[in-house]
RNA sequence: GGGCCUAUAGCUCAGCUUGGUUAGAGCGCACGCCUGAUAAGCGUGAGGUCGGUGGUUCAAGUCCACCUAGGCCCA
């Protein structure tokens, strides 16, 4: 007879082998087809929300690991909430517009963009912009992500364009926008501004020049050296031309200035630098007469070198000793450096220049004249004054305009700007932020920090591609239109055209009948710049969280990466702040960046660039949402080719304690062969206990968003409390009793309700396999009432399973005992006394104090230990011929090892003296023929 | 250069808030067992002095300072 025929061995279709790679999109499909998110948005109908507000990525390019790794958390904590009984749509967007778009499609365009009429580069961008858009969305929905795909929010869609038109006006309305000067990148010769990344660098032979700025007020009285004497600040520039603009001179706080006697008068510079300049000025006839710190110049006053006006010492500390002479010449209308330090001290932002390169009124005798060729004469005047020390030229990496190819310069042009004083912007935005919730709590502090210190919100763009900014100037007095009928007309057009509208009509188009300026005149002029791409996704709360049925404004939570505090949570606070003071968000959570696995950031330079489409094609989309689950994100986030072999194998292992589980109840049907708990083994109360201790753990990680702690705790609960405990002891019993016995029955029970909570637990990560699995566990017999797909399920109820503490306790010290005994196992092994430790039977000696513990459980220490025999033996009393080893860690007990009597039952492999006896069944133990028997 | 953050075994994480027995887990690795979870399963073992230096303290991975490396954002 074969007796491996009457075992009940184990059973499933659920596959070892995981085949993710095929598998995922055919699931992929399957929930498309189902419309799964609509679904399961009905099914959410009615329960508490939770919206988790989208920040949407540039449509520009193909997704990386980072964007992945957002939007897969943004998915883990989505599915969790609804397991949680939330109502968790999902809405995801996409940023459209903006420089990077349109400078890829100026290349796109290449000779033709020259011709190209705006509407037409308009055209091209939307165009560029969607077709980036379909290949993110199947890139997100290949990860598993589940939301709203066929409705997503585009800042470019006409409504939103609409909203963001509606957002600036409001602000134009309340007075907060204001109009300044700021410098940019501007090439003359095109009369056009230029933005950072239509710029090239290229070899430029500059003047260099440096010039006194007689001292006016007196230092003596910080450096009594100085008294009677005349004083001098050098600076030194390459841009001549811009001594027009000159309004400070910036030193640094920190560096050591000396006081040059020189020609009888007194040269102001660092000390480390008096040396190198004299040597290039070829003289040796100076002495350093004083050193002190620039801090004490800070507010005193020099003289313009030949204009009449004053220059202010100021401290800045971008100042170096690399060139130069330490004092710097400042001019905030020529500068981006200088422009900040402007601002700083309350000084004009100065730019006498023109659109093409000629000097205003403000330059005095040199008004007319071109830059840069007026650096001769300017030169030459100085030189013939005397203020100019030394000239000399230098070759230098300078910007030039990528169309022209001339060098550009910095000028200050108006531009639009959200002031953070006029209506308290900056001090509602900062009690709001102490209003967030932040995770992790130092976020708080540093968008507080960042918000404290900004300047005013700089608005225009000179580019093509956003929304524009929609003011209208009178064209006779230059004022700013602020109406609101006209605001409602733009947003209208906008609503029913687009943007494109504002290139499309006439200023008049906007303006309703009889609406005039208070000059008199009725004729505007439409503003040509566009927003700046941070306003579009900062409005995004009342384009789409207002304007959304399922959506709400406060979002509960808005989850990006720690770049975004300068970013999109500090551009939707400003504006949220501004028209509706209050944060647009309760909850704001920050992860790390994804780095390689030295924990450096990765670059295509240095070819440590993980794709996402990689780790889907090797391990697939599944492995890859676990990796996510397994980083602690709030630091950076390491990836590596041994990173994810090791998530690969523990998903491996996930799978088959899945999969082991599923294979032992497939004839369990509880409405037939219900054991009630009180018939429960104590091993059996020990699984479910650990069973609901790891569901309290596990839930309240996913509330926290602690996610790898549900991977470590879900992983450690199937490799050692399932795997290399639970169901290693219960092989026997579900393999050789009766199908029926009651102790199947109940171990088949406890599988069952644990494989259910597993697959719960797991399934807002692994989605694809707890869907698998799922549908292999709903299959059986017995689960036909549950949920059809895991998705609708809720997490665990383990209300009625007792954390039974006494339990608990008193099983870790017989999992103690467990491992002291299969350490001298072990060394049975070695020595192959025992192959399998069923061949053993093992003898413990104890102490008085021990024995009444291990008489108690000397059966389940048995079974605990798979052997065949398990014998108690009191201290005192010797055996002959056995020997014990001292247990590690448990005194008074002493452990041996040797091979268990009689002979090895065939169907269940113990050993034991009861073989033989039957004489039908000569080859098994009694109680296998009273099982065969049985089952005749 | 500034602001914020991070640094525990090869890897992923505990421990640090409230300083106090030989710093833990799992994986990986090495070795062994099993062949009735089998491209599985089980066991045993070797790995760290807690990024570095200095300090506070009877006592520090745990508190403080500085430094180094790395990240984000500025400059």
């Amino acid at each position: 007879m074969e007796y491996r025929d009457t075992l009940n061995l184990p059973k499933t279709s659920f596959k070892m082998k995981a085949n993710l790679t095929q598998k995922e999109p055919i699931a992929l499909k399957r929930w498309e087809k189902g419309e799964l998110y609509k679904k399961l948005q009905q099914h959410a109908e009615g329960k508490p929300s939770f919206i988790l507000h989208d920040g949407p990525p540039y449509a520009n390019g193909n997704i990386h690991l980072g964007t992945a790794f957002n939007k897969v958390l943004k998915d883990i904590i989505l599915r969790s909430k609804r397991m949680a009984g939330f109502n968790a749509p999902y809405i995801p967007g996409w940023d459209c517009h903006g420089l990077p778009i349109e400078h890829n499609v100026d290349l796109e365009l290449g000779a033709k963009k020259q011709e190209i009429s705006t509407l037409g580069k308009r055209g091209a961008c939307r165009k560029y912009a969607g077709k980036w858009i379909k290949t993110q969305k199947a890139q997100f929905k290949r990860l598993g992500v589940l939301g709203d795909w066929d409705e997503p929010y585009l800042t470019m869609n006409y409504s939103y364009e609409a909203a963001i038109a509606a957002e600036f006006n409001k602000f134009l309305l309340s007075g907060a926008v204001v109009r300044s000067k700021k410098p940019v990148y501007w090439c003359s010769s095109c009369g056009t501004a230029l933005a950072e990344a239509e710029v090239d660098y290229a070899d430029h032979t500059s003047p260099s020049v440096y010039v006194k700025f007689p001292v006016i007020d007196d230092l003596s009285e910080i450096i009594p050296e100085l008294s009677n004497k005349k004083v001098n600040v050098l600076i030194w520039t390459t841009t001549p031309w811009t001594l027009p603009a000159n309004l400070a001179v910036a030193f640094h706080p920190d560096f050591v200035y000396a006081a040059v006697a020189v020609d009888g008068e007194i040269w102001i510079m660092a000390k480390e630098l008096v040396e190198p300049c004299f040597e290039s000025f070829g003289r040796d006839d100076y002495a350093v007469v004083a050193t002190f710190s620039a801090k004490e110049l800070e507010g005193k006053r020099c003289r313009h070198p030949f204009l009449e006006r004053d220059s202010l010492m100021v401290l800045a500390n971008y100042v170096t000793t690399e060139s130069g002479t330490g004092c710097v010449h400042t001019a905030p209308g020529h500068g981006a450096d200088d422009y900040l330090t402007g601002l700083r001290y309350g000084l004009d932002i100065l730019s006498p220049v023109t659109d093409d390169g000629h000097f205003t009124e403000e330059a005095g005798k040199y008004a007319g004249q071109l830059v840069p060729d007026v650096n001769r004469q300017i030169a030459d005047d100085m030189l013939a004054d005397g203020s100019m020390v030394h000239e000399k030229s230098i070759h230098h990496s300078y910007p030039h305009c990528w169309r022209c190819k001339k060098p550009v310069m910095y000028r200050a042009t108006a531009q639009w700007f959200i002031s953070m004083e006029k209506l308290e912007l900056r001090e509602k935005a900062l009690k709001a932020i102490q209003q967030v919730k932040w995770t992790p709590s130092w976020g708080e502090q540093r968008i507080y920090g960042m918000v404290e210190s900004r300047p005013d919100w700089c608005l225009s763009r000179q580019r093509s591609w956003g929304v524009p900014v929609t003011v209208l100037t009178c064209e006779a007095c230059g004022e700013i239109l602020k109406d609101p009928g006209v605001c409602e007309k733009i947003e209208q057009a906008f609503f029913q055209e687009g943007a494109d509208a504002w290139f499309k009509h006439e200023a008049a188009d906007f303006v309703p009948e009889g609406t005039s300026c208070s000059c008199g005149s009725n004729i505007f002029v439409k503003e040509s710049d566009i927003l700046d791409v941070w306003f579009d996704s900062g409005t995004s709360h009342a384009a789409v969280l207002e304007t959304r049925e399922e959506l709400h404004s406060p979002a509960d939570l808005y989850l990006e990466g720690s770049d975004q505090h300068r970013g999109w949570f500090q551009s939707s606070l400003l504006t949220s702040i501004g028209t509706r003071n209050r944060a647009p968000y309760h909850g704001v959570l920050t992860h790390g960046y994804v780095v390689d696995g030295q924990g450096k950031k990765m670059s295509k330079s240095v070819g440590n660039v993980v794709a996402p489409q990689e780790v889907i094609d090797k391990y697939g989309a599944e492995v890859l949402r676990l990796w996510v689950s397994s980083e602690n994100y709030q630091d950076d986030v390491k990836v590596s080719d041994e990173i994810l072999k090791q998530v690969s194998d523990a998903y491996r292992k996930i799978r088959n304690t899945i999969r082991f589980l599923l294979s032992n109840i497939y004839d369990y049907n509880p409405d037939i062969h219900q054991v009630a708990p009180e018939h429960y083994t104590e091993l059996d109360r020990w699984a479910l206990a650990k069973f609901a201790a790891l569901t309290d753990r596990v839930t309240l990680a996913y509330e926290r968003y602690e996610f790898h702690t549900v991977y470590h705790s879900i992983f450690n609960f199937c490799g050692t409390v399932i795997s290399s405990i639970y169901m290693d002891v219960l092989k026997d019993r579900l393999y050789c009793s009766t199908p029926d016995a009651a102790e199947r029955r109940a171990a088949q029970a406890v599988i069952s309700r644990i494989l259910d909570g597993l697959l719960r637990l797991m399934a807002p990560i692994l989605c694809f396999t707890a869907d698998e699995a799922w549908a292999s566990f709903h299959s059986l017999p017995q689960n036909g009432a549950l949920e059809e797909t895991i998705s609708f399920a809720a997490f665990p109820d383990v209300q009625d399973i007792k954390s039974d503490k006494e339990l608990l306790t008193r099983w870790d010290t017989l999992l103690e005992l467990r491992s002291a005994v299969t350490r001298v196992l072990e060394n049975a092994r070695r020595e192959k006394i025992i192959g399998l430790s069923l061949d053993a039977e093992v003898v413990l000696q104890a102490n008085d104090a021990l024995i009444p513990f291990l008489e108690e459980h000397q059966e389940q220490l048995q079974e605990l230990c798979i052997v065949s025999s398990l014998r108690l033996v009191k201290e005192d009393n010797q055996e002959v011929g056995v020997q014990f080893v001292a247990a590690e860690n448990l005194n008074g007990l002493q452990i041996a090892v040797q091979p268990a009597s009689g002979k090895k039952c065939e169907r269940c492999w113990i050993v034991s003296p009861s073989v033989g006896l039957d004489a039908e069944h000569p080859t098994i133990c009694a109680r296998c023929s009273a099982v065969v028997r049985s089952l005749a």
